[in-house]
DNA sequence: TAATGAATTAACTGATTAGCTAAAAGGTGT
DNA sequence: ACACCTTTTAGCTAATCAGTTAATTCATTA
């Protein structure tokens, strides 16, 4: 599985969005995760891993106490990439380039265009 | 289900992101569409079903033919209100939200986060 | 009206997922 | 070693999901 594939696998549950909302502020032991929702230990555990395994957030041990935190970079990275290939920049930008590359070189912007 | 549901499900899927890739710099009918992935014809109209329930792309008929566009304004603003409930803004700007809040009133910043 | 083509809906199947409880693993302190 | 606490893993079940084929809807044209 992808690496963006995971990403947006992990963010498809409101659970673990919810996880990543709660982790926003501060890093939290997995009990005080845990403690904030209507569901057994296991079960989320089983969604920090996934989170963990898209790279979303991190963990480390602390005695028998296992801290979760969000690594931000990454989350905004892989929104940021999958906007850029989703969403085509606005109309006046999008001129304002091709005038560029018209003046520049005897390419048409379609040439340059990921296929 | 909520509308933020819809969208993060709609996007947990490569062949619904794909699709959007697809239509990104043009409408296309579901007919182009589908002859793009190796799959039958319903089960890409499920997927497109799903991408509109999301509010992520439009459909129209065309005589015998439907043709299927971006919303490109809401994929960016659900993923944008996303962002901003989950990554934090910068360092400095949160120290200067804080200083403006302590100034104002006597409530330290934890107790204006959601609990 | 009948025939054809495009797209969707219906009905079904196999695989995946989210939750549970019970058990194990890892760490602390007596 | 033992008891205790926190967290994860194992094993299970019910529900959901992605795909299939067959049948239906809607539009066109003879």
């Amino acid at each position: 599985m992808s690496s963006p594939d995971k990403v947006f696998d992990a963010l498809a549950s409101t659970t673990r969005r919810k996880i990543l909302a709660y982790l926003r502020d501060r890093p939290l032991h997995a009990g005080a995760i845990a403690a904030r929702f209507d569901m057994s230990a296991p079960a989320v555990s089983k969604h920090l891993s996934i989170l963990e395994g898209a790279g979303l957030i991190w963990k480390r041990r602390e005695g028998q106490f296992v801290l979760y935190g969000m690594d931000q970079g990454n989350l905004a990275g892989h929104l940021w990439a999958f906007m850029q290939e989703v969403c085509p920049p606005s109309r006046t930008l999008r001129r304002e380039v091709r005038a560029e590359h018209e003046a520049g070189e005897g390419q048409p912007p379609e040439a340059r265009r990921a296929e």
